[in-house]
RNA sequence: GCGCCGGUAGCUCAGUUGGACAGAGCAUCGGAUUUCUAAUCCGACGGUCGCAGGUUCGAGUCCUGCCCGGCGCGCCA
């Protein structure tokens, strides 16, 4: 099965090969429902390369397009624009083959896979280790896990790596901090745990920049990791376990799962990256640095920028360790795309890299490498978001909190117990189907719920906003049960499961018999929806832009409410004929499979019930 | 100083290689309720798309200049 918009360009692009334009059919979903379903703009480019009017070129357009089997005989409005309307009929038809369970494809809704795929190496999270995940980690690591499972859906082969920071001179400093302060706490590395590290890294940061025999302990004993020296590689291990514990703790609750592949990694590959720059005469020395100049980029005075990648001290640094990821994975794990997903600050330092890669020759034409920038994560105010202390926020904490307030949620029987509001509310307000299906809760479900929906809202919150903007995080916005939110879909979701269950039908092995039946508004509106996913996923995955997918789970939320709406929808569970009410089951099925298709491309668990 | 990214409704944000009268949510106001989970649905109100020029059949989108905000610009990552 492949998307109507892939099938109508095919069509029109055929109709234009007919008359020998050139040109892209650019067919659309129309910008209004009066214009159809879909439209091509193709005409008035088309005009204006080969002669004559729009309006005529539209005409003979439509006069070689033969789309009878899936749309009303299609018009020319505007100034030449070709409207298409698709059929009750296509639809019923289109929809009706998407597989029920147990068919094979029918996880993946019966979406084609690829033609072409490749292996595609998504570097994504890529926390500094001794240190707690902050809030400045999130986004690199949800919206690189949704790029990772939407190239994965369709049916690349995609490596999630995690750049940890895992080397360097923080490590140096941390063990000759403890050595010298806490030799106890290295006597039992079993006992440490990550928030005594990132204590311990704070003092002895504050020693070393005002201690110079301890900086000088520090450097040396970094020299020692370096080395390989085993009592220091053992602490140093003891570090990096504890943290990259912390990590997959919380990985593991964001249901993200990538591999740890740190900057150490790459301690044998730096040296031969520097060789082969050398040896092809791709790096120079400068003030002692070893560099590479690519064109196009200036210092402030308007003199060649270089990338240095050996520091007049010898050492490397992140410049070195980018150049070798991309040796690594080119050479060895035979990426033919690889997107950093990293702070869109971090720009000119990726354009460098990735010129210098071209340069060197170890990037070719046939390998793309996209910096995936993003903005940064501000307070619900605007400004940078910073604990009362003024320090960073952890991501854990951010977490607990959506959590904790999603429960307060879930208690308050969906009236949001925000501060200020009315805590008779909830007491006052009629009992709902809602509150009956959790009546009989225990405690446990209730918390695994609250879980899912914390956790869902800071995701969808967060993927739901354009890439290159800041954004301001802000809970309540995020938990609202109304709007483009995680709860209302989540809702949206387990309504329909609902229904499954009060129909006495499990949709987990619904196979029903018969067509079909699209009549009402409110079931053409929601097939129409339904189908539009496999283009959805088409261009979420050629811009990389998660939003795209929310925008269009959000419609497909509101179009399933209109449908099941008392007033503008259609009854369901009662509705008579017996075709007609299986048909409309089904339109259910098929929303509650897409939505969590759709959710789960975001890495968004789904509720039974909520 | 140079470069990059932003500026769209009171607020938070969408806006698909330029397409039809600029969209949604929140907030505000109004309507629907003996509920198939109303945690829903419908309606109203609300915009000089930062400003000024330009390109063209057509500009929120492209070009130029300016204003405002953020970030970056040789040895931190």
């Amino acid at each position: 099965m492949r998307s109507t918009l892939r099938e109508l360009s095919d069509r029109v692009a055929a109709a234009m090969a007919a008359l020998g334009l050139e040109g892209d059919p650019l067919v659309r979903p129309s910008t209004d429902p009066r214009f159809g379903d879909y439209q091509s703009n193709c005409a008035m480019g088309a005009a204006r390369r080969a002669g004559g009017t729009p309006r005529e070129v539209a005409e003979a357009i439509l006069g070689k397009l033969d789309v009878a089997d899936c749309c009303e005989p299609p018009d020319v409005a505007g100034p030449g624009f070709i409207n298409f309307r698709l059929t009750p009929a296509f639809l019923a038809r289109s929809l009706g083959r998407v597989p029920t369970a147990g068919e094979p494809g029918a996880e993946r809704l019966g979406i084609d896979r690829t033609d072409h795929p490749t292996v595609v190496v998504v570097d994504l999270s890529s926390p500094n280790l001794a240190k707690e995940m902050h809030v400045g980690h999130l986004r690199s690591t949800v919206i690189g896990d949704c790029v990772a499972r939407i190239l994965e859906f369709q049916g690349h082969h995609v490596i999630r790596e995690n750049h940890v920071g895992d080397w360097g001179t923080q490590f140096g400093m941390l063990v000759a901090y403890l050595r010298r302060t806490r030799p106890n706490v290295l006597d039992d590395l079993d006992r440490l745990v990550i928030a005594d590290l990132e204590a311990f890294y704070v003092e002895a940061k504050s020693l070393f920049d005002r201690d110079e025999a301890f900086k000088k302990q520090s450097q040396e004993t970094v020299v020692r990791l370096q080395r390989g020296d085993a009592e220091t590689l053992r602490i140093w291990r003891a570090f990096c376990n504890e943290s990259l514990r912390h990590c997959h703790a919380i990985y593991e609750r964001l249901n993200v799962s990538l591999i740890d592949r740190g900057e150490s990694f790459y301690n044998d590959l730096m040296p031969q990256v520097i060789d082969r720059l050398m040896r092809d005469g791709h790096a120079r020395e400068s003030d002692g640095a070893l560099c590479v100049f690519c064109d196009g980029f200036q210092t402030r005075e308007g003199a060649p920028l270089p990338l240095i990648v050996r520091k007049s001290d010898g050492g490397y640094n992140y410049a070195t360790s980018d150049l070798a990821t991309i040796v690594h994975r080119i050479e060895t794990l035979g990426a033919r795309r690889v997107i950093y997903v990293v702070g869109i600050a971090q720009k000119l330092h990726f354009d460098m890299v990735f010129a210098a890669a071209r340069k060197a020759g170890w990037a070719g034409e046939g390998v793309a490498l996209e910096h995936l920038g993003f903005g940064n994560v501000l307070s619900a105010s605007g400004a940078p978001f910073k604990t009362r202390e003024g320090g960073t926020v952890k991501l854990k904490s951010l977490m607990d909190e959506a959590v904790a307030r999603a429960r307060s949620v879930l208690e308050s029987g969906g009236v949001i117990a925000a501060a200020g509001a009315d805590e008779d509310a909830a007491a006052d307000r009629p009992a709902t189907g809602a509150d009956a299906a959790r009546a009989g809760m225990t405690s446990q479900e209730m918390d695994d719920i609250a879980e899912t929906v914390g956790l869902a809202a800071i995701k969808y919150f967060d993927l739901q906003h354009n890439l290159v903007k800041d954004y301001k995080f802000d809970l309540d916005t995020m938990l609202a049960l109304d709007g483009n939110t995680a709860p209302y879909m989540l809702y949206a979701c387990a309504r329909v499961r609902a229904i499954g269950r009060k129909a006495g039908i499990d949709f987990d092995s619904f196979c029903p018999e018969g067509g079909l039946v699209l009549e009402h508004p409110a079931e053409i509106a929601l097939a129409k929806s339904l189908l539009r996913f496999a283009e959805t996923i088409d261009q979420a995955a050629a811009d990389l832009r998660p939003n795209v997918l929310t925008d269009y789970l959000y419609d497909l939320s509101k179009q399933f409410s209109r449908f099941y709406d008392r007033k503008q929808g259609v009854r369901v569970i009662d509705a008579e004929p017996p075709g007609v009410r299986v048909s409309r089951l089904r339109l259910c099925d098929l929303t509650a499979r897409t939505l969590k298709l759709g959710l789960s491309l975001l890495g968004i668990r789904t509720l039974e019930r909520m």
